[in-house]
DNA sequence: CAAGACTCCTGTCAGC
DNA sequence: TGCTGACAGGAGTCTT
């Protein structure tokens, strides 16, 4: 279930075996997933070479130059690079098979994820127009940004900071580990934080983005890469699922909570 | 308008 | 052992 850590380790880790490869088929076994996967796909694709593997937000943008094909995965979508030939599993709902014997398989539990294909530039895409900076552009992310998109804003400031509009790819796990980094509480109103905290909380954000991509990112529970290796950010996590476990900083039991539908979890000494 | 609740789906786990 | 309910890394859509 990925946040941006582990979309960009799944993008790093097909995007060598992906690129300037042809499309020689595309697969579709259950294409009721997010939403209804276009049937374009499988019409335009198959000829086509890949030129690129980016990302924007949480979404895998596999460009061609016939069009793009947009994938989000969702809660529990990954991806693999296997033989074609290679029997599919029962959540095994998608393949990209190319010219060299082999194949995109995306793989998704809960159906969450989507597979799109637009002729258009991705960037116009209604999924992607209105998508806020990416955390990692320190020109566009930055303190006084939060600051004035939070003005006068009542929210908490952990769902303000996992809202896309605000800022992409940062979901529950990093949410959590980027507030404690910074020292804010999680609860407190978006609008009552001042312009220096919210400078040291863009430097946790991309901080804690950039520890979790260098060690593979976050595995919970079924989170691979494209080479089936669980990410090692784990056991880095300093507060993430740590309820009533001891604050690594200053020993105070931890504390959770629900905020907007989403557990919560930090220090009540060092986040204030 | 902003903010919160609800929804999609399957798997897993705690508690009885 | 088996059942039930809560919960899970997301995010679009609806309600208040």
């Amino acid at each position: 279930m990925p946040e941006l850590p582990e979309v960009e380790t799944t993008r790093r880790g097909i995007a060598p075996h992906v690129q300037g490869r042809r499309v020689r088929a595309v697969h579709v076994r259950q294409g009721q997933l997010r939403w209804p996967v276009p049937d374009a796909l499988a019409r335009d694709l198959p000829g086509q070479s890949i030129e690129s593997v980016a990302r924007r937000a949480k979404y895998l943008l596999l460009t061609t130059l016939r069009g793009t094909v947009i994938i989000h995965l969702g809660m529990s979508g990954s991806l693999r690079i296997v033989p074609a030939d290679a029997p599919p599993g029962p959540h095994d709902h998608l393949d990209i098979v190319f010219d060299d014997g082999r194949a995109l398989r995306l793989r998704d539990p809960r159906r969450f994820g989507a597979v799109l294909w637009t002729r258009d530039a991705p960037a116009a895409h209604p999924r992607l127009s209105a998508l806020g900076p990416e955390p990692l552009d320190h020109h566009a992310f930055t303190g006084a940004y939060l600051h004035g998109r939070a003005r006068g804003r009542r929210q908490s400031v952990k769902s303000f900071l996992m809202d896309a509009r605000t800022v992409v790819g940062v979901g529950n796990i990093y949410a959590n580990e980027a507030l404690f980094a910074a020292g804010i509480r999680p609860t407190t109103p978006a609008g009552r934080i001042s312009l220096a905290r919210y400078g040291r909380l863009t430097a946790a954000v991309r901080q804690v983005l950039r520890e979790a991509i260098a060690a593979g990112g976050t595995t919970l529970r079924d989170f691979v890469a494209s080479d089936g290796q669980p990410g090692y950010f784990r056991q880095r996590l300093q507060v993430y699922d740590r309820a009533g476990e001891p604050c690594l900083t200053c020993g105070t039991v931890l504390r959770s909570a629900r905020i907007g539908q989403r557990s919560s979890f930090f220090c009540a000494r060092c986040q204030r």
